[in-house]
DNA sequence: GAAAGTCACGAAAACGTTTGCGTGTTAAAA
DNA sequence: TTTTAACACGCAAACGTTTTCGTGACTTTC
């Protein structure tokens, strides 16, 4: 168990002096073609390959980059993820992951950890708590030192820094419009509680499409979750609620739900109640994941091309990280990845 | 945008020297109390936080650990990371990531760039292409620089390090059994290639739970599927070989696949055929994944624990990491974890 | 044969820490 | 008053690099 070579002792056992070693790998000019040579060989031999840590050290720079995430157990983070590894990748860096786990206490932490030198900027979706408590003193903080940030999904306008986004706006209002186009004329929505801003655009497409189509929203057709619990584990009292809205408005003909979950239950409902998906009840959800695909009726929905975001967060963190020699006057941008409506079989 | 402050800088602003300063942030009882106070007072002021990057040159220690694995968009692997990360964040370690995407060079390549300083280990699992090629050179170049690796799910044993496996014999073994305890006479296995050591462990823990039951095996019952190419684009050619199985083989009343997707498309070719899940063929897959849970019908599984998968793999490595001053003699562990049947609908 | 120029290399500083040891000042002990 | 001890601090090395600058030994030029 021999350790890694270093300079010094390549140094040593050549008997010239550390800085020629160096300059030998680097083909450098003020080098013999014999030392050059000798050096080189050695190294190739030894199998030497410089320290990371040290030239992070001396470059103040790590060609590393942090993501937070809420969650990783989860296809939209992970599929994130896989984008921001593959053009870090590409383009010299390394991902280093922290999970929040929706909690503002070990985002702030998990922060704090990666940011005195580990990383060189940040890539991160807001947790729960963060967006319900408004406390983002770590993130102007973390920019003040020096360190660019770029957010995803979850983002609030507050903070000046560069974003990736879904146009959830938009694909949940043309979503809505493929129910009403498909004849649906009582349209349900199941969202969340409106502090999640994602919840809150998708239900402002919703209601968008409604108006733009002459039909008059109906407040008890709109069923808004509270999902700060895991609800995973409520599947039951999440199903309990659907069931109830649809034995109180039996007109139902369509249903949007902002995310796979949601609209799996409202299917697992619908059929349960002996209607059928797509005849009787079309159904969309809004989601990159893997379910809407296997169910049955596979499920039609808003695919957010989350791969894609991950990869222009990254690219974007990674323009800021190289051009950050001072170009004051600091510009964000904001970049709008737009939706696809994947059409399946729970939509005729 | 103020640079991070470092020790330096705090020594000259208050007129010591640095390794004062250093000393008194630690109360060193080197240093008298008026200069601790005074020091500390400015640190926190001023948010000082030691350079890790810094202390990791010094210490010849990262805290991190690094993890590769094929594929990141995958319920089974993302819960190992989340179990990883669990322990690692508690015992005061980062993760960073490498996806190899199944590819050999690409793992090779992933790994020499962490293994240069980055980090203090390796917890990872084999790529298919590394794999088939049986090229495990980067492993045993990696480990002779005494930098530790822990093994997780797809193992080789020619590779001497400490592992983490699931009991996938016995698993497997119990999954089939329990077919049989179910009045299954011709229960059929849809597996993977050979090359795969987790598909061939759950191939034999099939066989032996046949030859315990005095059932004969059938080959023609046997489905052995090749799974280089990305199973998810070839689910129609997937189908089509399960269709012809159970056309040939009309008497089948019990499936067992190694993997979650096998199921799922197992029982939709059973019901496009008319048969109905459990009543005519009762269907048992092999995964973590969060499709079984939310399929109709629901999927009985064999759960494997991912995240406590992660979680020893994590703490066996820390631990190795933290022994490592030469105890020689070393000593490689394989923990391996037990699976669990997990009963749902697709089972009576 | 002296001045100038090349060549090939080494010394040292810097990145930000930690820590063993040396040292000047003061207070206590003899 | 002298010796000793305690105190409070600074120096310098070390981790492994890169890079600027200096320098001794030759070679060239007139």
């Amino acid at each position: 168990m021999k350790r890694k070579i270093t300079l010094k002792q390549i140094a040593r056992e050549l008997d010239v002096s550390i800085s020629t070693v160096s300059k030998a790998l680097k083909n450098s000019k003020e080098i013999s073609a014999d030392t050059i040579q000798k050096v080189q060989a050695f190294a190739k031999l030894y199998n030497y390959r410089p320290n990371n840590i040290a030239l992070s050290l001396k470059n103040r720079k790590t060609n590393t980059i942090g993501i937070i995430i809420p969650e990783i157990v989860h296809h939209f983070f992970s599929k994130v993820i896989r984008g921001v590894e593959l053009v870090a990748n590409k383009r010299g860096y390394n991902v280093i992951i922290g999970l929040s786990n929706e909690s503002f206490s070990k985002e702030v932490i998990n922060m704090e950890m990666l940011a005195n030198g580990s990383i060189d900027g940040f890539i991160l979706s807001m947790s729960k708590e963060t967006l319900l408590q408004q406390d983002y003193h770590h993130y102007n903080e973390t920019m003040n030192q020096g360190m660019p940030i770029v957010m995803f999904d979850r983002v609030v306008s507050d903070i000046k820094c560069d974003k990736v986004i879904v146009d959830d706006f938009n694909g949940a209002k043309n979503a809505v419009q493929k129910l009403i186009s498909n004849q649906c004329k009582h349209i349900a929505l199941i969202t969340t509680k409106d502090y999640v801003s994602v919840g809150r655009l998708r239900t402002q497409g919703y209601l968008e499409a409604l108006e733009e189509n002459k039909i008059t929203p109906q407040a008890e057709l709109i069923l808004k979750m509270d999902d700060t619990l895991d609800y995973e584990v409520h599947l039951e009292a999440l199903e309990a609620e659907i069931e109830q809205l649809f034995k109180a408005h039996k007109n139902i003909d369509g249903v949007f739900a902002v995310n796979e979950l949601y609209a799996l239950s409202a299917m697992k409902v619908a059929r349960r109640l002996g209607l059928n998906v797509p005849d009787d009840i079309q159904v969309i959800g809004f989601t990159d994941g893997v379910l809407s695909k296997h169910s049955t009726p596979s499920l039609t929905t808003v695919s957010q091309h989350a791969q894609l975001m991950g990869e222009r967060a990254a690219d974007l963190l990674i323009d800021k990280i190289e051009t950050d020699f001072d170009t004051e006057e600091e510009q964000f941008q904001t970049v709008v990845i737009n939706t696809e409506l994947v059409e399946r079989e729970s939509t005729k």
